[in-house]
DNA sequence: GGCGCGTAAGAAAACGTTTACGTGACCCTG
DNA sequence: CAGGGTCACGTAAACGTTTTCTTACGCGCC
């Protein structure tokens, strides 16, 4: 009774059905006849032995790790945690692993994450990334021949695959809600664009949309991502001439800190102001007042971007016709944060 | 000039430095002399081909992947988002890659989560599993010998490695701090008892300290994990002839639940319901009003649990004295959710 | 009855590493 | 200067698979 502290090999099961190692693989493989009597032996002898067929063997034969890899900022924010939330049961449905890897918002961090998952010889990649345009780490990528699928980034290259949503589209509606509870003074606040392209499509979207409607754009508001208070900042924005009645806000995280700002600022929301986030993550529905914002659905992106990326892999490098940002729709969420514009201007407390 | 399809390889290194591929490798794993000759020719060879070392090939020789796996319920709880950003981290620093496997709560997939990440030669695994104590599945890791540790989960049997709060004091702490507001009509509401032993610990903490402080405890009201809509379920527990003042939710997902519900039965809290949760998600201290809640330090407890299972995994199967629940600190976060029990009894709405 | 053909299964060579072992060169000591 | 010890490095055998090539066998056909 030695207890099996090391798991069978292929060898074991060739040995226990007295074939060789080739037919074991091939039973394993499906490739052998069905129903000769080798076959059935070696069909027993797995089945006695709880044969696996190891990964790393096979892998090492076949150059393929039915693993990919999956790169995000930070899972701190739920708006990733949902798309990883999507890849992960898309890939696990279709018998792939999923190695995970978090930046931290950190670009410099991006191309050592990328590096670390390809020496674990995934078999593509997932993206988030700071810059998706002129990003030497996607050109890398790209000569390497090495599948993979972006999602929240849009390029506006015509060669990468991507799934996002229209951020540029989405950020007009925003200001065209605005605008119609009757602001004209509209501020944004947005993480930092040098970090993400994801916030300049916004900014545009919004900036666009503001000069088609004849109004001024202000200055941008720009913040860091994990910031947890922005009352000096907002405190900031508002001690200006004529200063913004409504802010638009490139992510709920951010939108969820501002109000938290405007509480401490004594004002209200969206009495005194007005804000609007983006991304639709679930909990900013439960806020009191209800956050008025963009919906993405991103257990879907991340369902579809391992789609994507399945085919990628399938089709080898070829297949230049799913090299293409794929757009899915969004939806807006009318909570309770945008208000008509309030008359006479709200007074803020003295600065510490 | 032909494209460098296929990576480097520790041969073609060995080529290029004109060493043995056996002096590539000492050099690569610091096991070669610093300064001679050869080592700095390899080290040249190295940075001019970018050579990165097969993981495959290297985990085939040595049995081990450099890859652990990882196991949670739901990325869509934040707090369970958190330790996974820790474990990441951590294994990240230490070389490790971390496969993400979620079984939405659904204690039928753990098994299977559990099966593939082996398949994939995992060198061991973190956990967040439905019950801990009589479990199957841990029984079977333990006689395999595959190296785990359990995160949020808290075993009573001694020989289970985890990483945890104290779940049952964190509760108490709870019921201690109602009490000192004048509650004595304190309600639970917690995720089913079935799915979840951390559920059954906090209201084994509840239960202990309402006996204690000589109060009733009230029958649980369970509820499940991603109900978002508790409207139903709350107006039906303060329909009862001496309904509870103060609610003490097993999560702070539930607990947002809960407030939600209580706005729309026009309650006001805290004046006439008093709300705790338990987690400390970082977005509920942004809520109007902050929520009361115990706080635990989900990455570090990530973290935490890497470093034990790297000592797990370096001691071989012995080292018994790791195999113990590690108790974190967890703190009160006092916000704004608690208040005094209001004489009289709030009117609700009639059901729809 | 010899010939070729299709099929089943084995032998063996890869895949990229690590590592036990072997072989010189060199230095130190007596 | 002989002998042993140390050190730097090379040789080659593994690790568990897949896969190409062979080989062996049974069959139908002319």
């Amino acid at each position: 009774m030695s207890s099996v502290k090391t798991p069978p090999t292929i060898r074991t099961v060739a040995a226990r059905a007295e074939v060789s190692v080739a037919t074991v693989s091939r039973v394993v493989n499906g490739l052998a006849p069905p129903h000769s009597p080798a076959t059935q032996r070696v069909r027993e002898a797995i089945k006695e032995l709880g044969f696996r067929p190891n990964r790393l063997g096979r892998g090492l034969k076949t150059a393929r790790s039915s693993t990919i890899g999956l790169v995000i900022p930070s899972l701190a924010n739920p708006v990733f945690a949902g798309s990883v939330q999507g890849v992960q049961a898309a890939a696990r449905a279709a018998g792939y692993g999923v190695l995970l890897t978090a930046t931290n918002y950190d670009k410099g961090e991006e191309a050592g994450a990328v590096e670390t998952l390809l020496s674990h010889y995934v078999d593509g990649l997932i993206l988030t990334v700071a810059k998706s345009d002129d990003s030497e780490l996607l050109d890398a990528l790209d000569e390497r021949e090495v599948p993979y699928v972006l999602v929240y980034n849009q390029p506006s290259v015509r060669h990468r695959a991507a799934v996002t949503v229209d951020n540029v589209a989405a950020a007009r509606e925003v200001v065209e809600l605005l605008k119609s509870y009757g602001h004209d003074r509209i501020g944004m606040v947005a993480g930092q664009f040098c970090d993400s392209d994801r916030a300049r499509l916004r900014w545009l979207g919004y900036d666009d949309a503001m000069l088609r409607a004849g109004l001024e754009p202000d200055p941008v508001i720009e913040v860091a991502f994990e910031a947890t208070d922005l009352t000096q900042e907002i405190r900031d924005a508002l001690s200006v001439p004529e200063p913004p009645t409504a802010l638009f806000c490139s992510t709920d995280l951010i939108a969820v800190a501002v109000m938290g700002a405007a509480t401490r600022l004594g004002l209200e929301v969206p009495r005194d102001l007005s804000v609007v986030g983006f991304d639709g993550i679930a909990m900013t529905a439960a806020l009191r007042p209800q956050l008025t914002t963009i919906v993405q659905p991103t257990e879907t992106m991340g369902r579809e971007a391992f789609a994507l990326l399945a085919k990628l892999m399938a089709s080898g490098e070829e297949a230049e016709s799913l090299r293409a940002p794929t757009l899915l729709s969004h939806s807006l969420r009318r909570g309770e944060t945008v208000g008509p514009v309030r008359t006479g201007r709200p007074k803020l407390p003295p600065p510490v």
